[in-house]
DNA sequence: GGTAGTTTACATTCAATGGTGTATGTATAA
DNA sequence: TTATACATACACCATTGAATGTAAACTACC
């Protein structure tokens, strides 16, 4: 009925947001209508029409606002770990990485609904395209750290940056999606993340 | 219009459900109503609803078709790798459990399907409790594997075998997980899967 | 600095469709 | 003759996208 001001509606923005993890949590993306959304925020559907184009794209600020300055910070890892240990700063960052998913637990939710909710098919959808260029991002980070630190002669295992970059985004992959997987004999990366992380960056580290 | 007999009976089973695989990849379990899976194979709703109960109940029969008996199989890993050289049949059992993944076709079909189109939700359905049960079974067989291995000193690294199963599985899922999913720069498990199953196992086996 | 005009931030309504589960029909195999 | 293997028909609700309505916030102007 009423107009509002520019900071009410950008927190209505967030409402909807955090209406949409809840319920995506709960009961999955497919079995969660925009109306579901906008009744457990208070709003109507107007208002998820006004701030988002259709369900993907909620899904899609979801994650440029609780996941984005994370993976941005990611992409930078190879500068990053340009110091004077660079393989115990490569250590630190992929911790680091963990840490940052443990500790804010909206980057956690948000993380859960795109890797168990979102549904990755033949046909792209737009959605699809956005997460899939998020992991070239990130493997690709991990391939320039790995290539740095080859050259710097600190990786022992004599496979290709390629194959080793694969090989720890899909460990770190499984160890996330094990970790935040419901149904709980899963894994606790909390008490055991880092050691998890130094059995494997023994094996390819100097 | 007419009754079919038993074997036909059976035989629209299997267009069914690969009706449904075909569909599922293409565009998604959420996307895809049982009309269209009915059409595909040119049957009626009547059919699916005569061979199955909904479209979860799909998604199961497609694992139990095949997938199941290498599940079970999997689940026999600890009475089978206790050879003279068990840390060797445990690396040739991994090996092979991949090489079925890449040698049937159908079976890395259903495989997709599970892992990119089945929603994981707090709200526990039929469905997610049938695939959960046989992750726990994979993760299970793979512990008890681990602490047969114990027994005999075969592992090198100190961490429990808890731990260990877990880490080996969420590597493994991570590998699968990325070679499977669609959008090409992913890794080839074909030609690296070896080498990459070796190189973990190296830093736990003796 | 009050006011007319414009845009914003939604709410409401509309139109159309699609999908599900069940009930019933039916010819044939068993 | 009965149960099977579907096809057909029925009833119903849910969901989407777009169109329209609207009051208040903001802007521009005098």
């Amino acid at each position: 009925m009423v107009r509002r001001t520019k900071a009410e509606a950008e927190q209505t923005f967030h409402e909807l947001l955090d209406a949409a993890v809840i319920l995506f949590l709960r009961q999955g993306i497919a079995n969660t209508s925009l109306k579901d959304i906008a009744d457990l925020a208070g709003k109507t559907r107007g208002a998820i029409y006004w701030h988002f184009d259709n369900k993907d794209s909620v899904v899609q600020a979801l994650w440029q606002r609780n996941a984005e300055t994370y993976h941005q910070s990611l992409t930078k890892m190879a500068s990053a770990i340009e110091t004077e240990d660079p393989a115990k700063s490569f250590r630190q960052e992929i911790k680091r990485l963990i840490q940052n998913l443990l500790g804010d637990e909206e980057f956690g939710k948000v993380l859960r609904i795109v890797i168990h909710s979102v549904e990755f098919t033949d046909e792209h959808t737009l959605l699809q395209n956005f997460l899939t260029d998020k992991k070239s991002d990130f493997i690709l980070a991990l391939k320039s750290s790995i290539e740095m630190l080859q050259r710097q002669h600190k990786i022992r295992v004599k496979l290709s940056s390629e194959l080793l970059s694969q090989a720890l985004f899909s460990y770190i992959h499984g160890l996330v999606d094990n970790y935040l997987k419901p149904g709980h004999d899963s894994l606790d990366l909390v008490k055991d993340g880092d050691v998890l992380i130094d059995m494997f960056l023994d094996s390819i580290l100097q």
